[in-house]
DNA sequence: CAAAAACGAGAGCACTGCTCTTGCGCGGGA
DNA sequence: TCCCGCGCAAGAGCAGTGCTCTCGTTTTTG
C-alpha cells in the first residue's frame, strides 16, 4: 500500500507529528526564540541528534509549526464564516476579522510567529504561501459576493496608482474593480496592525474595552472596502459631515 | 562639576555609548536575535564579563535599544512634519505616516524591535512609554489643528463603544470629540499594519509599486479620522456611491 | 538473502548568557 | 601627601544551545 509501505514509515509519521506537538507546546508555553531543539528531544525520551533526521534544522521545526499556524488561522477563520454564510457581506466580514483576533488572543506566540517580525534573517519559503493566503481567500471571496450582489462603493483612485492597482487586481482578483482590489490589500493588513496592536500590548492603557473597539474598528474596514451597507442594529460607519 | 565629577564617570558615559553603539550596528546587521554581548565585547576589545558593569543583562541592552529606537523614528516623525507644519492638515498627516515608513525601511531590525513581536517573553518597561508616544502625539497635534479649524468629519460611534470612547479621550485628547480618538487610535493601529506587512514581506507579490500605495492608503487613514479635505491635486478617498 | 537505506545513541565543537573570584589602578578623604 | 576603597577589567567556569560526525543496529528493498 502507498499509505503504510511499512511499520517505518507509519513510525516516522508519528515522531514527526510528535515533534511537533512537543514544539508546539513550548512555543505556546515560552514563546519562539526559547523553543529548544535539544528541550524538545528531552521531552521526547530522545537524544538531540536524533531529532535531525526529522528536521534538518530548527528553522525547518518553524517552518513546519508556520504552516500549521496559519493553517490553524485558516481554518478558525473560515469555521466561523460557515456559521454565518448566509448573512450580509458586511456581517461576515466582522465575523472573519473577529475570528482572527480571536485566534491571535488565543495563540499570542503563534501568531507573532507569523505576523510578528521575522526570526533571524528568515524568509519565510514558498510552502507557506497556499497556507497563509487562506484568510485573505476568505476576505476576496465576501467583497465579490457583495459586489455581485448589491454592488460596492467605490474610492476613486489617484493617477501614480492606477497602474499598479490594475496589476494587483489582474493578479488577485480580475473580476473586482481596481479600486476596491486596492482597498482590500490595505484594510487586509490594517487589520493585523489592529490585531498586533492589542497583542503585543500597544493598547495598554490605551484601549481597555478592547472587543467593541475592535468590532467597530473592523466594520470601519468594511466600509473601506465599499461594504456600506449596514447590518440592522449597526451603525454606517461612514462620516456624516460634522 | 555636575556633568563631569571625574574622569571616571565621563569613561563610563562613553564606555556605555559604545556598547549601544557597536550593540545597534550589529542589531541593524543581523536582527535581534542575533545580538550577542560576547560579540560586542569582542569587537570593542573587552571581556564579556566587563560589560555587565554596564548593562546588567541582555535585555537591559535591548530596552536601550528599544528607547534609542522609539526617540529615533520619532525625532524622523517630527523632523518631516516641521517641513510641511504650515500646510493642511491631510498632507501634514501623510507626511508624518510616510515618514514613519521610511524610517522603518531604512531601520528594518529597529522596527521589528519595538513594533514586531516582543523579543522572549520581554514586557516594554515603562521607561519606554514616552519615547512610544512621540508619533501618536504628533498625529493627535495635527487632528487637533484641523478640529480647532474647518472642524472634522465624525463617524457615529455604536451604542455599546460609548463609554469606552469617552474614557479614551479623557486619557489621550480631552477637547477631541470621542468618534474621533477612536477612530485616531485606530488608525494609529493600522498605520502600522501597513508598514508592517511590507517590511516583512507579506506584500510580495502582492504590492509592487509600494510607494504610491502607500500613499493612498494614509490618506484614507486620514479620511478615516475625519481629515475629508483634499489636498488640491489629490483625490478625497472617501467612497463614493457606484 | 544480501546490499542499502534509515535510524538512535553518543561524543564533540563552537557558541551563547551569566556568575564568581581575583587583582589592578584611579580618586577622594585623612 | 599618603592610603584605603571602590570601580573596573580579566579570566575561569557553569549550564545551555544548534549542529556535525561516527558507529552500531534495524528495517526496507532489490
Amino acid at each position: 500500500m502507498s499509505t503504510a509501505r511499512g511499520a517505518r514509515a507509519r513510525a516516522r509519521i508519528e515522531v514527526t507529528a510528535a515533534i511537533k506537538d512537543e514544539a508546539r507546546r513550548q512555543l505556546a508555553a515560552e514563546g519562539a526564540a526559547k523553543l529548544s531543539l535539544r528541550a524538545v528531544a528531552r521531552e521526547l525520551g530522545m537524544v538531540s541528534s536524533a531529532l535531525y533526521r526529522y528536521f534538518p534544522s530548527r528553522d525547518d521545526l518553524l517552518t513546519a509549526l508556520i504552516i500549521d499556524a496559519y493553517d490553524s488561522l485558516g481554518e478558525a477563520a473560515e469555521f466561523a464564516h460557515a456559521e454565518v454564510a448566509a448573512a450580509g457581506p458586511r456581517e461576515r466580514w466582522v465575523t472573519v476579522c473577529t475570528a482572527a483576533r480571536r485566534w491571535a488572543l488565543g495563540h499570542p506566540h503563534e501568531y507573532a510567529l507569523i505576523y510578528g517580525s521575522p526570526v533571524p534573517g528568515y524568509v519565510a519559503p514558498q510552502e507557506t504561501v497556499p497556507a497563509a493566503s487562506r484568510v485573505g481567500l476568505l476576505l476576496i471571496g465576501i467583497v465579490r459576493d457583495a459586489h455581485r450582489g448589491r454592488g460596492l462603493a467605490r474610492t476613486p483612485l489617484p493617477a501614480g496608482l492606477k497602474t499598479e492597482a490594475g496589476r494587483m487586481a489582474a493578479e488577485l482578483a480580475p473580476d473586482l474593480p481596481a479600486e476596491v482590489v486596492v482597498a482590500l490589500v490595505a484594510s487586509w493588513a490594517q487589520l493585523y496592525g489592529l490585531i498586533g496592536f492589542e497583542l503585543f500590548g500597544q493598547f495598554n492603557k490605551v484601549v481597555e474595552d478592547r472587543e467593541p473597539f475592535f468590532r467597530h474598528a473592523a466594520g470601519r474596514l468594511a466600509h473601506d472596502v465599499g461594504l456600506v451597507y449596514p447590518e440592522p442594529g449597526e451603525t454606517a460607519g461612514g462620516p456624516h459631515s460634522a
